[in-house]
DNA sequence: TGAATAAACTAATAACATTAGCTCAGGCTG
DNA sequence: CAGCCTGAGCTAATGTTATTAGTTTATTCA
């Protein structure tokens, strides 16, 4: 038998990824990888410390992979323009990648490594911010802000949280504009 | 042996309740609630249909009360005063009861009860919006941003999410202002 | 008092995570 | 080039869990 399967810890990680954008985090079972892998399940521990390291390895994967499009989205682009730009992009994930996003936005306790990555994506917000006249406190409240709202609209979204009646994507516009609107008049007053 | 345990549907969702807001929903077990009421496992199922059916029960209690208790804190009040009122109820519920707001907040694909019983958490923020001069799509508008921002924030303030060095009571009244007042001046522009 | 019922139990099955120890193929060393 | 070492698969086994079947027992009610 030449063909021995071959695996990676990345094609581990890669196929668990698969799993749980498909069919959510309780989907995933190290019996599921192997299955999908064409290999036995304590052949994954190899590669992969276990489960529960298998999780997190894919949560911090994905939440990288995050980031960079919201920097991606960010570059080239200022004041509500970016905001307007790194909200869409935000959505775009979310909905483009439920299981990663749902993953990517559960916190794990006693993993600094973790809480560090979880900051990049905050990044290009807090990037965008510095172009408003915000001071330091001011600054952080906005970021918390923005970030509680886009996360709370794409969360409800991707649980069907919202009736069917009236238009989502006009939903999201609305809160968009009244954020970048609350930024700009807190700007204002001082 | 008189003192046979008399288990009732009730002490096993309440043993549920304790167990999902000390430890979370992944604590959650059969086994686990059978030895927290001196029991064996198999013995529940005289009264819980399963370990799903089990957690359906307790999100179903938690969003009822959670329902309860916004539309306590709605009564009596209008206006601004009124979403400032139940914002503060919103997050010290999630405070109070991380696990069972989480749970409350998850979905269940086809189960119209549970989706009618999601809706209620919301009917005190509709009840508020018709002091506003909104028409009805934009009174949809509002509701999905205020429920998503409130939602956003408890999520991220409970797992954890927010850096320590600032105030996180202080980001929620800046949110919460800044959602009164976008809607203020929605209504204000038309 | 005796039968019916409810609610506990024991025993058994199946899915899963995980560990231990075996085997084989390929590359490296002498 | 031969033999060994290592990596990566495997089988077997253990422990935890959910769940079902079938049994027992206590309480209630006629």
């Amino acid at each position: 038998m030449t063909g021995r399967k071959r695996l990676t810890a990345q094609s581990v990680v890669d196929a668990a990824s698969a799993i749980v954008d498909a069919e959510g985090t309780s989907a995933l079972t190290l019996s599921r990888v192997a299955r999908e892998l064409g290999v036995k399940p304590p052949s994954l521990y190899n590669h992969v410390i276990g489960l529960d390291s298998l999780l997190r390895d894919v949560a911090l994967m994905a939440t990288e992979d995050f980031a960079d499009r919201l920097g991606a989205a960010a570059m080239g682009r200022t004041g509500p323009a970016a905001l307007r730009a790194v909200a869409a992009e935000f959505r775009a994930y979310a909905k483009a990648h439920p299981g990663l996003y749902e993953l990517s936005a559960q916190a794990r306790p006693h993993d600094e490594e973790y809480a560090r990555a979880s900051m990049r994506p905050v990044e290009p917000v807090i990037a965008i911010l510095r172009g408003y006249d915000l001071d330091e406190k001011e600054s952080i409240h906005a970021v918390r802000t923005l970030r509680a709202a886009l996360h709370g609209f794409v969360s409800l979204e991707s649980i069907g949280g919202f009736g069917l009646d009236v238009d989502v994507d006009e939903s999201f516009a609305w809160l968009v504009a009244s954020l970048v609107e609350a930024l700009e008049s807190d700007t204002t007053r001082g």
